[in-house]
DNA sequence: TTGGTCACATACGCTGTGTATGTGGTTAGG
DNA sequence: CCTAACCACATACACAGCGTATGTGACCAA
């Protein structure tokens, strides 16, 4: 069974490629050559350009929340989310990650169908810890979905500027938004 | 004088088709057809179509951050800042603003043209606000430049939600972001 | 009146996507 | 064990859209 193999193989080049080059910057041709096989290849496993990049988004998406959502292990809701938080801000330090979810995807798919992709993953999960924290008091219940998406584009904003940051700084930088957020978040209480 | 009053028409043209059914979408062909010259106008007037929506974008970020500037005119530097960040919420519910400079700007340029361009704008302007409230103490002087990014990329997340949402709900989506912003600046006072 | 320039139009080549068809190897059925 | 079907991929072609090179009429300028 090759098949599975070479499907693997696409998605492992396409990752690195759309990471490193941009998605509008690499071409199928660039895909298929790197893995090897033709763009044929390609086109018998993937719809198209667009879905090969959204089953690579996909992917890291779920490795990502995965990593938020096992990091997030204490009992108290604002605890756990800090946790979490942390864990993210983690991930984001990857700069495939980053790039790929942040910056890429809005750009290949158009806002539209990336935001209804990050419904299923990082949106969706910033919406079930603002509830809890709503819940538990930590913060205001109010405006909950302005809330939900205040929260999830400072991740974005704290992704984007750590993926773009120079190794040395990241740690800081890490810090920093770490930082800021939890204070933000102190503003918010009721 | 032709010529100038063609390329105001490219350019007023490109900024409806753009806006409305984004960057990659739109050719240089349809801009050319809906001012009713051809694609060598456009290639006379503006390097490609990268040069073109350039064009387009400063235009748009120069018209929101004079409004932004003129808004702020109190004295005190947490008042003007508060008025400025009404007046940038007051912009960015015209759809045609938001979704030129949050959505279609990174898409089309990618991210690193298009943070250099916002540099001379709205980041810019976020920069000096930050400085000042550092320098009077309503903000924590500590980590100017990811302070200025977090209040940066609250803004573009503020401006793309109310240019996603029906006009019905724009009100009450900038109040809430209004709301959110101020608390969020409380937070990070020393 | 003629040479030059300006403001476009026309024509062509190239890249990249998507699709339709071809092909070798493997497997299932008689 | 032979053949027919199918799978996994390759090859070939059509077409859109960008950019560039060249053509053209109008309008001066000497």
């Amino acid at each position: 069974m090759y098949s599975e193999a070479t499907r693997a193989a696409l998605l492992d080049e396409a990752t690195t490629l759309f990471a490193e080059r941009g998605y509008n910057a690499t071409s199928l041709e660039d895909v298929a050559a790197a893995t090897q096989v033709t763009r044929g290849a390609v086109y018998h496993h993937f719809a198209g350009k667009l879905a090969l990049f959204e089953a690579v988004l996909v992917e890291q998406e779920r490795a990502a929340m995965a990593a938020v959502e096992k990091a997030a292990t204490a009992s108290d809701p604002l605890d756990a989310a800090i946790q979490a938080l942390s864990a993210f801000l983690d991930k984001a330090c990857e700069p495939v990650y980053s790039k790929l979810c942040w910056q890429e995807a809005p750009t290949a798919l158009g806002h539209q169908r990336w935001k209804e992709i990050e419904e299923h993953y990082a949106y969706g999960v910033v919406e079930r810890f603002v509830e809890l924290l709503m819940e538990t008091g930590h913060l205001e219940r109010k405006a909950q979905e302005t809330t939900t998406q205040f929260f999830f584009w400072m991740l974005g904003g704290a992704g984007l500027a750590l993926a773009g940051a120079a190794d040395a700084d990241k740690r800081r930088l890490r810090d920093e938004w770490f930082d800021l957020m939890t204070r933000s978040l102190r503003g918010m209480r009721p």
